[in-house]
DNA sequence: ATATTTATCTGACCTAAGTCAGGTAAATCT
DNA sequence: AGATTTACCTGACTTAGGTCAGATAAATAT
């Protein structure tokens, strides 16, 4: 009925209208939306002004005018940082915290509000999740973190959740040879986060003894996130990593019912081997070699 | 991970950012975003100044002034009104009809990018259209339309696809008794469609014999438009149309696995009735009495 | 016919937002 | 130590966007 473009054109409308009504409401506050926007970065831990600056992509005689503004306001005060007197740094006074909590709860009600409205909350954030990660697709960020990192922990939860309904089994994670943090780490391995604007949409992890020999593990990947080629991406940083760790041969084993995850291995080099452990998760055995 | 507010604010500052861009490139063209929006205001078929002044929601003044600079511009002309020679109607000029073309294509193709780099188009489209019909729930329009309107066409035939996908079957519209358009519209039945900013959202037929009994047809609700309440107002305004074409007593057919439906007619007054047609793919049938 | 209303325009004025060319003082390089 | 760079500030200026109080002329009401 309507075109493609027709509908994404009517997201737009829909999104930037709801924030319209915000930026109309934040108005409300008496306060321009610029000094607002720069009490709201303050607020979320922007406190160096070069910073605050490059966040907001303010000139910097439009940045310094705003700080004097809000400083006349009483809700905020501007000092030299200590290591650096050139550098100055802002901070919320008593008065900017309740400014700032003004502009949280605001925007909190109305984002709330047409959450808690709706029945299916969890199909609602499903789709934001995925048409905010389609669009911002060239920002998505892939970085080592500890295999410990509450982020991970988040991801490889995911991960099982979703083994769990794909193998429609109640599944143990200890049986299939839980990886113990230490060699998922450097020295000896490294852990892989993707995220997009902080939200975590995939993660991959790299097992080590300190030999040639390395293991892929707990590949995932979100479902807003796939069709983006982030699964090649992880694999080839995991594969840079593995060479600096000065491995030269990669193993990894997968169940049969992971198609996408298949294909992947399939298609980037990585040729089916015998079985070399007991996961009784596992059906397929990889192995690539590194050059 | 990240809290329900914060996804709900990771997609606006997708959305807009991404629309931002948009803004910016159209500020390439060399002309103010509030000159850019009277021109494309006007090539969307707002020509009356007074019309256009509403729409835009701008002062007399500051409209007169950019009208001003398009004219100067050589990109429209205003001329007085036939019949009331104090209203004036603005015209698109060739060179007009250029700029505005350069417009659409750049909101065609910055739309389009997105939309032609991800593979599962299908999906980026559903989630685009939840999103947009629930932050858009206060704007559903509810509207009688002839049953063979194209917009119906396009929800039949949805309509026909879940069916199908759900019973598992190749479903057969004739089996089902395809009613006919005349009893579908006035004076016999009516046809109801439901939109959200244009996308058809939802449908219903009442069937009529001018009898004193009615028989409810072909409710659809899009996957974007559930858990909002749309059935039942859809239904609600089929019985008032129904009392006011003089019937007492309508009547339904349905499928078990449809439980959605089931749920809608059980809790609003419908009884269930013994089988009163032939339609292979009915297993429940209901009777609602008008008072 | 006169008074009132309506549709638009004009001029004067305002604010938010942003640019740009220096200026100052501290930090860093050579 | 002197030159250069960096971080921030100030003053002068511009543009977009918008408000408001009339002015004008046509349409409508009495």
């Amino acid at each position: 009925m309507l075109d493609n473009i027709s509908r994404f054109r009517r997201l737009s409308r829909a999104v930037t209208t709801h924030s319209g009504a915000l930026d109309t409401s934040f108005l409300g506050l008496g306060r321009p939306l610029g000094s607002a926007r720069v009490l709201n970065a303050i607020g979320h831990g922007k406190t160096d002004v070069s910073e605050l600056r490059d966040y907001l992509e303010l000139d910097s005689g439009l940045m310094s005018r705003l700080l004097r503004g809000l400083e006349a306001e009483g809700m905020i005060t501007v000092e030299s940082a200590a290591k650096d007197t050139r550098r100055r740094v802002a901070r919320l006074t008593d008065a900017g915290i309740d400014a700032l909590q003004q502009y949280e709860d605001l925007s909190n009600g109305s984002a709330a509000g047409v959450l808690e409205r709706y029945k299916d909350q969890d199909s609602l954030l499903a789709a934001m999740d995925l048409i905010a990660t389609v669009l911002g697709r060239d920002h998505i960020r892939i970085e080592t973190v500890d295999p410990e990192d509450p982020r991970i922990e988040y991801c490889v939860n995911q991960f099982y959740d979703e083994i769990t309904s794909i193998l429609g089994i109640t599944f143990d994670p200890h049986a299939s040879g839980k990886p113990e943090a230490d060699y998922l780490r450097p020295p000896k391995g490294v852990f892989l986060l993707a995220t997009s604007d902080g939200l975590p949409i995939g993660c991959c992890g790299l097992k080590g003894q300190g030999t040639h020999l390395g293991e892929v593990k707990r590949l995932w990947l979100s479902s807003a996130a796939r069709g983006l080629g982030l699964g090649k991406r992880l694999m080839d940083e995991i594969e840079d990593h593995a060479q600096k760790l000065g491995m030269t041969t990669l193993q990894l084993d997968t169940n049969g019912r992971l198609h996408a995850a298949l294909g992947l291995y399939r298609n980037n080099g990585w040729t089916e081997i015998d079985r070399y452990n007991d996961n009784p998760y596992a059906e397929h055995f990889f192995e690539k070699q590194l050059t």
